[in-house]
DNA sequence: GACAGAAGATATAACGATATATCATAATTT
DNA sequence: AAATTATGATATATCGTTATATCTTCTGTC
């Protein structure tokens, strides 16, 4: 009796025992003409010799003389032959596959951090690869779990604002290394990030000390952790100097906004003579205001910025900022995992980054 | 006699058949109170069904009883259960994982393409991650190999500078469907691109209507295709509008080298009203240097970029350029690929978009 | 009541690799 | 010469899934 049997997709008769037959030409003919990918079947039946031989000659294992050796990696170099390292990973235990999930990859500061992790992380033999949220907190959720089906050996993460705690529960029950970068919003996660209140205090007791009296904090209303923990500083030092008068005025992260933020601010506060400013594009968007207003960055109105972006050294005028290496923060992140995949009984790392006053023209005495 | 035996890294003792019994105790005891990752079995055993019936279940495949299905979502819910993709891919052969190899991450430009990549692909079920060549192609090998290493079922690419044969080659044989981004290096595989040879004749073009005739070309005699296309539409215009005389300068694509650039053709052609640039951030940094030359743009020298980057829009004075939509470009290029892997057997297709003249303050009639 | 067919579940064999155990030889020791 | 140990290769089971085949049980039909 025929019956109809699916092989490779195609369905193909078969009768009785003879299907043993038709098999064995089909997979014969299959292997001899049809492009497939190679496997170490296909390179073990190539040099003659068993599976196992040729997945240790791949990896550099066991014991295997030089006469194999050459002729299964020649065998594997004929067949352009590489090797499944899901295959491997399912069965082995080990995945070096690392995921970053950013939250704005346009971002020149996150692809700097990018290259540091990458440098570090590659050396080592891992591939990190990326998915950009947006800063969509539903869209984070779907990459992770999507992360988390596709196996990762470890998570590098910049969790968007409004991550429920859905999120940070799916991570926990998976047991997988997770470091976070930039925002430390668990405590019970490694983290990276920069000493945010640090920095911007400094930068303000530096306008304190040039003598500027109304010091505006321009980018702050939206309150995620980094936001807070920079007008914190802001304010410390504004405390420290008596100067108890503090004007934190809203704006998001980029140019446009911050040229809005900022005529609107000189208008409701025309004596504010110093402004810090909770990244570089705010801050370059508020010396255009300023310029637009007809009053001179760093003569009329000090403008200091934070990241040190390309573009902050080529502005006109060039901009006052407080600078970080975000590549050194990029291999520290990277270091950061590679000790937690090494040991997952570590209790959890905090490492902080301070960020450096680099001082260009935007920034002077008061008039 | 006693024999050493390794289970789960750790040796353990066993003793003839008694490794048996010792085996059953330690796996109970793991997977009921270590935290490990539940899988299908963990499930099954949990619902009291067996594997495939679970595998059923999640997938909404074959026929189950709405008392099963709902025993079986319990307990994985119960588990958090995440399926395992990387193992359903291999024995399915479906693989609805992209890579999207990218020669600079920093770019706004790059980072909207992906943006438009991704809601397209995510919707399909498909995660895309990316890795950045930053435009080395030893680099890019070592990433291309490791995504097929690593089990991509398509890749995107933006081919780096200086990709070399065997790149080629080793995509070629592995059989696994990809499409090239913006540099259309080989006729044998898909891609989506832009009109690069239109959009500069017209943008030429333009500056010829407007009285133009000493029109000189900023950021070009590094030839990779797309500066090669670019300038040959910009030589194309001249030649149509009776001006033989070009003068090709070369520059990188950023700020400070546009500024430099600009400021050595100043130099050398003092009589050059205007230029065409190979993109908007060399096109920035070139109005810069006509400030600082003294001049204004628009005005005494005209400027046009291209790619239409957000800074573009809030320069001073606001950029020309010719624009195109990366997110629609994004789509494109998702589109393109999902075709492929429908059908592995379609004849390569190439796909270009049209870029559109946008004109803003740096352009006018010459002085 | 015998039988066909459907419904709902399970058994089994892959996918491509690695870990462990085992098995032939050859080389060395006693 | 017999026993032991190295050496180099192979056999087998397994990782977490899914595809195919098989097996009950329960209908409904004649």
């Amino acid at each position: 009796m025929l019956q109809e049997y699916a092989f490779q997709g195609k369905k193909v008769l078969r009768y009785m025992d003879t299907i043993v037959i038709l098999r064995c030409i089909v997979i014969s003919t299959a292997s001899e003409f049809v492009s497939r990918k190679p496997t170490l079947n296909t390179v073990a039946r190539k040099a003659g010799v068993s599976i196992p031989t040729v997945s240790q000659v791949m990896r550099g294992a066991g014991r295997i003389s030089e006469e194999t050796r050459e002729k299964v990696l020649k065998a594997a170099q004929d067949l352009h032959y590489v090797p499944n390292s899901r295959a491997a990973a399912m069965r082995s235990g080990e995945n070096r596959e690392i995921g970053f999930v950013i939250n704005q990859l346009g971002n020149p500061f996150n692809a700097e951090v990018v290259g540091g992790v990458v440098d570090l992380l590659e050396a080592e033999g891992y591939l990190v690869s990326i998915v950009d949220t947006r800063d969509d907190h539903e869209r984070q959720a779907r990459q992770l779990e999507a992360f988390i089906r596709h196996g990762r050996g470890g998570l590098l993460w910049v969790p968007a604002t409004d991550t429920t705690n859905e999120t940070f529960d799916l991570l926990a029950v998976q047991g997988i290394p997770v470091v976070t970068f930039l925002r430390n919003v668990r405590s019970d996660l490694d983290h990276v990030g920069i000493r945010n209140a640090e920095a911007t205090a400094t930068a303000t007791r530096h306008l304190v000390e040039l003598g500027h009296r109304e010091i505006a904090y321009l980018g702050g209303t939206d309150l995620t952790i980094v936001r807070k923990q920079r007008i914190a500083g802001y304010e410390r030092a504004l405390d420290e100097a008596g100067l108890a008068h503090a004007v934190v005025w809203d704006s998001e992260d980029n140019k446009i906004a911050g040229l809005d933020a900022m005529s609107a601010l000189l208008q409701a506060h025309p004596k504010t003579t110093a402004v810090v400013c909770n990244g570089d594009m705010v801050a370059l968007g508020a010396c255009l205001a300023v310029n637009r207003a007809g009053l001179v960055p760093g003569k009329d109105v000090s403008v200091i910025g934070f990241d040190n972006i390309q573009d902050a050294a080529v502005s006109t005028p060039p901009l006052s900022t407080m600078a970080v290496s975000p590549h050194k923060l990029g291999r520290k992140l990277a270091r950061v995992l590679l000790d937690r995949i090494e040991d997952p009984d570590l209790p959890a790392t905090v490492v902080e980054v301070s960020a450096e006053l680099l001082l260009r023209e935007t920034t002077g005495a008061p008039p």
